[in-house]
DNA sequence: CGAGGCATTGAGCGAGGTCAATTCGAGTGG
DNA sequence: CCACTCGAATTGACCTCGCTCAATGCCTCG
């Protein structure tokens, strides 16, 4: 309202017209419910790469849904390392976990040029009292982001540096075929080093697994581009609950 | 011990006669909301330790509030071995991360015997729409969890055993704190293994570091009765945010 | 009193961390 | 357009922490 339209097409475009809707908050709400979530959202300029969102210990005001671009969270241990807690693509929400505790538990960095759509949490809160689905889609976002944590706990404690590296790849590549991308093939948007932090592993370990994942066939990787030449092996590799990579007539959920 | 009416104590008494209260679901609900609460809380008989609440896969129904006694939640890999995921005290809430997905992402098993509350899910969502507070506590319990998670996430990923033993055994003690039982002196509801496995750590590795601390003067344990010796070289090992264990007023960062 | 499960302790080994040396690649300025 | 710089990525050599395997001790319960 107040800054000019300067990314009108990534930037600007309501919930009803953005291409992410069927992925994104609005899920299962109906027209009328979206414009009225779509009045409290607030769309900003653009961060660029290294740029934070917000800092672990600033007050709690906003989620935040990732609109182009990619964020990392992290939380930092006294003794200065830090850990990042996850990478969020479009149509991921970010800044949940501050809900219950009036600060952010952790910091949010943009780490490429992104774009961000701000939804104040108390006009959030307000709005999920008349909308029901909506307040489900509230629990079952952060629901989804237990479980997800809970698995990523599976992965640090039992699985060991290749399974590690397969899970997330599979798992990146499940989330691009998502949002349209192929899965086959795509851009990691995060350096070795944050892999390597997020996964419990040194940079040099990441390292290793790529070649050695490529000298088996399983993929190409050339710096942050990647091919999944193999993705059944790569997936049984990932051990997990299997994830069809591959759009071979199955069901997809 | 079973003679007496344990049964009612534990397990029957309604949420606004609870000792557990101030702690549970209702915090932060007046009088007339707890009410309301209360009569949709079914309170079953006792769960003898080995049995399970809900298994990975059953259909969501309910969350369930401890009471008494202690559960484990854990995941399993699709190679068999299990991870867990969390341990719960009374007061503590499980089964969260099942709202989004119509079935339990993890099993639930009483580690000693347990009472709880089942809160069917359904009848709790249509209170939240007329209790605000009750809607936001909700909410807060999740965001806590994810907060926790991500805590843990950070434990697994960056910290050596020593550490980790020191944060779980300081957590722990935090937790019986705030419910009236020492800091200093409790017992481990939990064996070695099930320690080890939620740390991700191997039962040897764990024996070990147990008696090193008590070597160093940090702890002494008697299988499962632990006595905090030095609590303030225990936090300061466990790393992480400082979490007082004694109430002497140093306000160190 | 014996059996079976849990905990402890010791010995040896290996996955992955650390340190160090290159190499690669994007951005910058002459 | 090339030379230079600085950070990221790769590769190699070595070492350590914690895992595995195995033996033994300890407690509970029939």
């Amino acid at each position: 309202m107040t800054s000019k339209p300067t990314v009108k097409q990534f930037n600007q475009v309501a919930c009803k017209e953005c291409a992410l809707q069927p992925l994104c908050l609005p899920i299962a709400l109906n027209t009328e419910d979206i414009d009225l979530l779509d009045k409290i959202i607030k769309r900003g300029r653009p961060l660029r790469k290294g740029e934070h969102l917000f800092l672990e210990g600033d007050k709690f005001t906003s989620i935040y849904a990732v609109r182009s671009g990619a964020l990392k969270t992290y939380t930092s241990t006294n003794d200065g390392d830090e850990q990042i807690t996850g990478f969020h693509l479009p149509s991921e929400l970010v800044g949940m976990s501050g809900v219950d505790s009036d600060a952010y538990p952790v910091s949010a960095q943009a780490i490429e040029t992104t774009t961000v759509c701000e939804i104040p949490f108390d006009r959030l809160d307000e709005l999920a009292e008349s909308l029901p689905e909506l307040r489900r889609q509230l629990m079952r976002i952060m629901s989804k982001e237990i479980r997800e944590d809970q698995q990523m706990m599976l992965l640090l404690s039992k699985k060991n540096a290749d399974e590690r590296i397969a899970t997330f790849l599979v798992n990146l590549a499940t989330r691009f075929r998502r949002r349209g991308y192929s899965s086959q093939s795509f851009r990691l948007p995060m350096s070795r080093n944050e892999m390597g932090n997020y996964l419990g592993l040194a940079v040099e370990t990441v390292s290793r697994v790529f070649t050695r994942f490529q000298k088996n066939g399983l993929i190409v990787a050339n710096g942050k581009e990647v091919k999944v030449v193999d993705p059944i092996n790569l997936c049984s590799l990932a051990g997990g609950k299997p994830v069809e990579v591959k759009k071979n007539g199955s069901t997809d959920t």
